[in-house]
DNA sequence: TTATGTGAAGCGTTTCACAGCG
DNA sequence: CGCTGTGAAACGCTTCACATAA
């Protein structure tokens, strides 16, 4: 029977872990710093410092991977960038299609990161027919109509969602029903994906939300200082939270139900 | 006396868990979306389903900021917007600072997300003298010789970094030094900052990593296929588990689902 | 001796399952 | 009865501390 979750795609990771996969790119970042300055070798705490982690979880994350130090001495980079690279499935090139060209779209679109190792823009998509054809980044965008056209001709599985919240969701469906398996999602929706599919989302305003919480609480202590003191200003226990919304359609009314 | 720890700002979050603050904008949204069609009350079922969670984590959540649901009825949509967004400290505006007027600076000052309740673009600052005075989404972009003087004369406690990851460190620093305690780093570089300033950060690469790195393994498990067949090529004898890594090593830059 | 690799303990988060209130 | 609120179990991640190998 099929199962009825509508659960994340799953994670199903056998052997590594999420969290050190979630690390793995700020490793290898690290290492490549250091190849391209020739450093031969670093201890797990060199490159723990440089990664901004500590060295017993970048050991045990490492551990993961197989036994690819030296006691006493520590890691070979080029080994390590290449060890991890092949973990990550960026010794081969990754086509990606953006949809979505406005602002951010393009912002995207010239981004070096993107370029570089591992992927490759194969594609602009945007809805906007004045856009067809223009170029940005050096690439012609392509009208939305032919999404699946391109999605197939070009091999892509990895998809870029840049629209608006409220034409998320109908892209993903499209993207998904050309064969797209990951989906990074810019837009501040939630998508629902069947099985199988991946879904991570950077959504700016859930990050300011959160950095607004923990701001209102250094406020907070910073008047109730002192060490044991409990915050006056709680009228019910706890309290923290961020916010979270812009404003993809409609207008945010005023919000004092009291 | 002050802790040896240079760790993160750490999450002494008296209370509320950090994975759930991290929930709080996402409900906070859904809500919102109900609120404007003037929907009175949600279960938490329907809540969950909105905002892509459990029942029983939402149910959780909500019961570190009190007990705000009725029994046998489910949620105030109105009540429950104000409690969170207090709770996130939205009720009052955040001026934010957006260093780095580039292609992404720009997008983000574009960004609806930003304008919207809470949150307030209160300057731009670039290093580029070329671009000081030349409005960006109607705010005139002010020199990084200033950035001191801005932060100060606006009472600005969020920075947003958006420069290229050669000047990130060194931008950080004077935001910090001027007194920002909260930083969102758009920079692909590891910021360090002194106790008690909180640094998020959006890194594009490495969630694009993160992806294909589930990707190779889909990819995969699909050769392998069937059910308990073991991957063949197994280089390097990765002691712990075996289906850690995908067949296809070395150059296979085929990628076609069918 | 040095620095890796790793069992085992410690923590935080998620999930379960049901008591309790409306 | 329905749906919230929550102890307790289950799970995963982090940290510790040291055996182990160069």
């Amino acid at each position: 029977m099929a199962t009825g979750r509508t659960h994340r795609p799953a994670t199903r990771s056998r052997g590594i872990p999420e969290a050190t996969v979630a690390r793995l790119p700020l490793y290898l970042r690290a290492l490549t710093a250091l190849s391209e300055r020739s450093v031969p070798t670093v201890s797990s705490e060199e490159l723990a410092a440089a990664a901004g982690v500590n060295s017993a979880k970048l050991r045990k994350d490492f551990s993961y991977l197989g036994s690819y130090g030296t006691r006493g001495v520590g890691y070979d980079v080029e080994y390590l960038v290449y060890q991890i690279s092949r973990e990550l499935g960026l010794t081969q090139d990754w086509p990606v299609v953006i949809v979505g060209i406005g602002n951010l779209g393009a912002a995207l679109a010239n981004y070096g990161g993107f370029a570089s190792r591992g992927f490759r823009v194969a594609a602009l998509i945007d809805a906007d027919p004045a856009m067809a054809g223009k170029p940005v980044a050096g690439i012609p965008v392509q009208h939305t109509d032919d999404l699946e056209k391109i999605i197939k001709d070009n091999g892509v599985s990895i998809g870029v969602i840049a629209t608006p919240a409220g034409a998320a969701q109908q892209v993903c469906d499209r993207l998904v029903g050309a064969g797209v398996t990951s989906i990074l999602n810019f837009a501040p929706t939630v998508l629902s994906v069947p099985d199988g599919v991946d879904v991570r989302k950077v959504d700016l305003s859930i990050e300011l939300q959160i950095l607004a919480f923990h701001e209102q609480r250094k406020a907070g202590e910073e008047t109730a200082a002192g060490d044991g003191a409990l915050p006056a200003a709680a009228p019910r226990g706890v309290a923290a939270d961020d916010s979270a919304d812009q404003g993809p359609d409609g207008d945010v009314p005023a919000v004092m139900p009291a």
